[in-house]
DNA sequence: TGTACATCAGTGAACGCGCGTTCACTGATGTAC
DNA sequence: TGTACATCAGTGAACGCGCGTTCACTGATGTAC
């Protein structure tokens, strides 16, 4: 029993390092991902990796999974530590450290947030990590909701055709959130992405410079969007009648 | 001279039979574009395809360049179909246009607005054609200052840090707008491309169904944040003080 | 504690494939006189 | 208008390469009695 634990432990180290060495390669080749490259890395035959794998796309589904939880750790353990009270801290918390993952961690932000794989499908197993950063933003506003901070604010009507949507996405993960703010925490989030994949893809190069002051800035525009408390001074509501 | 443009005439054509073949291919094969396999396709030998383009990446590169063409082209004409006077209008046409393109080729805007092809670097005829959905976008907004219809909002004021980036920013290309208006602008073209990235790469999937409604419903608040008038009226400004 | 057997990791060769690019070539189409 | 020459598109073979996956195999490590 003792034996056949150690060759169970040797061998999850042997899988993690293979898996280490396949993200070594996603910064050269994306998602474009050569086993044969990988098994070289490591010293080994090609059809050694067999033992561990049982295709390539399995190695290509194991880092997709892996980068989602590894992002989704960062962001939770990041939130975590910030006072329950801090909304706004804790807001921001979650936010750079999805920023932070992202940048120490490019090729793997590239092959979850990037443009699909063609020809490969995301197994099923890839949703709960992939939704984790979106549950903590969202657990976020929930409290906020629930303690008064953030104002239900009835001025916020979805079209109907929205209704149901928004009524599924509620009762799945989120059953405290009225649906105006679970409509602008929506916002923010797709904000959030679009302004990683933007920095992340360079499509702010020669743009912004300071991208980290940039991300800073946005992020306090999207805490007054989404109604946390603490409105950060330089930015008001667009136009007040 | 008649003969000669004649012959150049055929040759525009076959380029042009070649790209479209190569467009094809990109919905399967992403930007890992397979040359022979065009080749196969027009019904020529592989090596033939080296009188129309010297390389592999050329074909590429003209594919990207054509798509970002392509794409700000059916934003300017759709924009520039609304009465100038009509500054929403313009805006959601304009928005509209980008999304039903990108809907229409999802391969190419994969290619353009996607993760980027590692080892290929985009040469610098790609610039220009990217920023025309930009260039529109801004164009709205600085016509809506220079009318007034835009209150050009003292509150927004922008981290020193940032300054210099959103100065160089309006020199090269906006000088009419303010940098709060060019702020939010930065903001509504981010949220617009990161909405669409999610709706063409799946993210949406199981969450929102009907994402044309969706898409209605972000580009109106986004169109209250960017200070347009004619607010619509299902959604105010987060929370009033 | 010692031995016979089963499990497992890793090897090396091979299969069949596709790729980008080069090169000498053949014919057809255009140009110059 | 007719002829000699130049240009150009497309061919076919070849180069050298890398890929994913299968398969029979060798040794080492574990298990059962």
């Amino acid at each position: 029993m003792t034996a056949s634990s150690v060759r169970a432990r040797v061998r999850a180290e042997m899988i993690d390092e293979i898996k280490q060495a396949a993200r070594r390669h996603l910064a050269s080749d994306g998602a474009n991902l050569s086993l044969r490259a990988v098994a070289r890395d490591m010293g080994m035959v090609s059809s050694a990796v067999y033992r561990y794998f049982p295709s390539r796309d399995d190695l290509l589904t194991a880092l997709i999974v892996d980068a989602y939880d590894a992002l989704g750790e960062a962001v939770e353990t990041a939130e975590a530590a910030v006072d329950r009270a801090e909304l706004r801290g804790r807001w921001f918390a979650a936010c750079h450290a999805a920023r932070d993952w992202a940048l120490a961690r490019p090729a793997e932000y590239a092959l979850v947030y990037g443009s699909p794989v063609p020809g490969y499908a995301a197994p099923g197993d890839t949703i709960g990590p992939a939704l984790r950063p979106t549950v903590v933003l969202m657990g976020i506003l929930a409290d906020g909701v629930r303690s008064g901070a953030i104002a239900a604010d009835p001025g916020d009507r979805l079209p109907a055709a929205l209704v149901p949507d928004f009524r599924r996405i509620a009762a799945y993960a989120f059953p405290d959130l009225p649906a105006g703010t679970l409509d602008r925490g929506m916002t923010a989030w797709i904000q959030l992405f679009g302004l990683l994949n933007f920095e992340l893809f360079g499509r702010l190069n020669n743009t912004i410079e300071d991208t980290g002051a940039y991300f800073a800035h946005q992020l306090a525009a999207m805490a007054d969007l989404v109604g946390l408390p603490g409105r950060h001074p330089g930015r008001q509501p667009a136009s007040e009648e």
